[in-house]
DNA sequence: CTCGTTTGGTTGATGTGTCAACCCGACCCG
DNA sequence: CGGGTCGGGTTGACACATCAACCAAACGAG
């Protein structure tokens, strides 16, 4: 702001290598987990929750409020998900069906969730190095708050859900 | 590598925070140019490379090489931005047409680079600060060399062009 | 009670990304 | 000359994301 809008050359580049970095690691993680398991970024998204949850089963509401999707988005994924027989949508008493997961969707995440573990280690976790780690953390958070409170008074990217 | 492939409890929480973060950011910044230019991330990309070449116009290799896309989703996304006037295939002498930016295109993006910059700066440059902003750069061009020498060697990210 | 609004969720149209296949000219090797 | 194969680019089918519209139950105020 002292500066004006504009970034200058040492800006311009650590956000260029930065843009980079997010992509190119993006990238290398899909593309591992759809080659080496049959599993996108969003199975996998959906799959890690479901299977974090005690009892493996959640409201799709729920779902959408931990990973920040559209619940359009969410629902679309749901049944090609349900296709691919990796969740199940099992009516309950109150109204709203839940998701759950498979016996095939368990044993996918449980059997990707290493290597993608191992890979996210080698490629960044260990690159970063504990002391830059932590920083990252942190910064993270003020950003992820900084966007957080410009949009509570200005734009509605919390999501309407 | 040391302490196997499972991340420990403060690598998740900072890897977590990350991820986070770049979607926030990713997904308030795009919003952002559609909604108040009507560009996509991908349009603006496209924009910019062309923008800042010296002609105003380039080859689809070096747009593909320089955006690191797969030469099919350039030349969907090419056809895409034609249509809507942002940018020309003209023929030139050597066989293959060139990519032309059009007043439309250059406008568009005179128009909204300095709204995007001032953005850039405010959720991310300035919450970094300048000492934090050096780090990520040089951290960021490690992890992509370390992607880049285990691909050279291993899985074909590098764009089978 | 009834009407309006909110909440949780689905649907369809459309724009975008990915993969595999193909096209065609150039270049190389026999 | 004849056939690889390589480089640059297009195409079609399909998976995925986004947007707006819709639906039905629940809630709240008049």
């Amino acid at each position: 702001m002292s500066k004006g809008p504009w970034l200058d050359d040492d800006e311009q580049k650590a956000w260029r290598s930065y843009l980079l970095m997010t992509r190119t690691l993006e990238t290398h993680l899909e593309r591992h987990l759809q080659r080496d398991f049959g599993l996108s970024k969003s199975d996998f998204e959906i799959l890690v929750n479901l299977s974090e949850s005690e009892s493996g089963r959640m409201r799709a509401f729920e779902l959408s409020r931990s990973t920040q999707w559209e619940k359009s988005r969410l629902s679309h994924h749901l049944t090609r998900m349900e296709k691919r027989g990796l969740i199940r949508k099992e009516a309950c008493e109150s109204r709203y069906p839940e998701i759950a997961i498979t016996e095939a969707g368990m044993a996918a995440i449980k059997e990707c969730a290493p290597a993608h573990a191992a890979r996210v280690r080698e490629f960044f976790v260990d690159v970063f190095g504990p002391d830059r780690m932590t920083v990252l953390g942190e910064v993270s958070d003020e950003v992820v708050a900084t966007i957080g409170k410009h949009c509570d008074t200005d734009c509605p990217l919390a999501d309407r859900s």
